[in-house]
DNA sequence: CTGTCGTTAATGTATAGTCATATAATCATG
DNA sequence: CATGATTATATGACTATACATTAACGACAG
């Protein structure tokens, strides 16, 4: 399998590249160039629809060859920062639209963070056929076999969040057998599809009258409500969840990230 | 600088990949390795943890050089689906944790999204310096010239959302001068300051007395709020909104990625 | 004035090779 | 036998080159 390992070694140590960039401090030569460019584009130095500089200025510019700045130019574009056209040159992008990065934690974590004792137990257990109403929040056609559970999570004494969960037991047919009584079905989900997709619905509702008892607050009171429903990356419809959170007990915070309309 | 170019210049023109791959039907080769390796990786076929060929490997099995294999493997590895360590080889990633990507509309886009007719209106606007509440929504130390606005969306002829926002005069000047009559204060900042970051955070509250006169809702009805602090990437801190959404007209909609601890 | 055909500037993709660096494994030595 | 040196492997970064693709621009003929 060794090819044949040609005696390249030129003696020329200094190799091609000017002078003393070896030294260069840290990060790499194309790892700055990307900071100088992002940098100028995210002050506003150069304004969207602008044209920057094109991959033979930069190279002179930074005395390097046109891959290196084609890496970085192609790797901006990627990320939609700018976009670029044959012959004319690249353009830094106007965001059309902005976006918000929403960590989507375990909620052990989210209790955590809060410096309290997290627990959480199983009120509910249910192995059944998907119903109707089961198939629409699954997003799922056939009537798969489904494992139902209610789980109520406790930040120290106090509930912290009402979950109901179906799980597609034809996807992952370990659940059947889990008693989540050690890990969440959450966090045991997560560990068995790692690569999924999800499609999130946050709202804000009053606590219907079962989840207002759960959580110990009134019926009718504001609750943040976050819908989940993951598939597998196969298209597979994995689980549904349904979080209820009492309306002050809960913040979900993002970060934003200005994007285009990059598919990324 | 230039060294003695030794002459590549090979005349064959097929080149030394394969044989007919030049004929590759749509898209490029490194874009086609990328696919695959991903297709594995999302799929589970290659499981987290688990080493991915090697770039030798790689380049022999698309009959390609090293430097196309690097590139798809340099990308993956920054969107942090594969680790990479020296010597050792390529790694699937654990995702970390997940995420959901929140796309921000403009208020506008999503009333129209609904189907509805949109309109707004400024109901207060005072000129004034930060107080304490200000600088600790706005996430700044210093007493700037701040505007003050509150606004009111509509969906046909309901209150859609109610907005409270404070500019910060001192980043975005022009605000003052702006009456906000035909373009409302969010799409108008958002012109202003393109790529800006911030942070988001969203609850569930009942409404206050007085959003809830402006919205035509009774006091302490569940709602939607969400609150957010944009800077520009220069740090300045550029406005704070609070919107306020009557629970049952509004439903975020996150999808998902699964994300791990990369830095992107 | 208009359509077509070059020319050319810019990006897109890929090759082949160099040098550097991190590290696992192995080998040598006191 | 531990420890230090060496070697082989794999990634990381970059250079230099080549050729393909695309689109703006301009010339020129009809």
């Amino acid at each position: 399998m060794k090819e044949k390992r040609k005696q390249v070694g030129k003696p020329k140590p200094g190799s091609a590249r000017g002078e003393g960039r070896a030294d260069r401090g840290l990060t790499s030569l194309h790892q700055r160039i990307l900071s100088d460019i992002q940098g100028n584009i995210m002050s506003g130095r150069w304004e969207p629809g602008q044209r920057i500089p094109v991959e033979h200025e930069l190279m002179l510019q930074y005395g390097c060859s046109r891959m290196t700045v084609n890496k970085v130019l192609t790797q901006l574009a990627r990320e939609g920062i700018i976009e670029r056209r044959r012959k004319v040159g690249s353009f830094v992008c106007r965001p059309q639209s902005q976006s918000a990065i929403l960590p989507i934690a375990d909620i052990k974590l989210e209790v955590e963070a809060l410096g309290l004792p997290y627990r959480f137990e199983i009120l509910q257990r249910h192995k059944r056929r998907a119903t109707r109403a089961d198939r629409t929040l699954l997003r799922a056609e056939e009537a798969l076999p489904m494992l139902e559970l209610v789980c109520r999570h406790f930040a120290k004494d106090e509930p912290f969040c009402d979950e109901y969960r179906l799980i597609n037991l034809q996807a992952v047919p370990g659940a059947a057998a889990e008693d989540f009584s050690l890990i969440s079905p959450g966090a045991w989900l997560l560990r068995q599809v790692p690569w999924n997709e999800a499609e999130n619905r946050i709202r804000a509702s009053g606590a219907a009258p079962d989840v207002a008892a759960r959580l110990k607050i009134k019926s009718g009171s504001p609750c943040l409500i976050v819908e989940r429903t993951t598939r597998s990356m196969a298209a597979a419809p994995i689980t549904f969840v349904r979080l209820t959170y009492p309306g002050n007990l809960h913040e979900l915070v993002a970060t934003f990230t200005a994007l285009t309309s990059a598919t990324k």
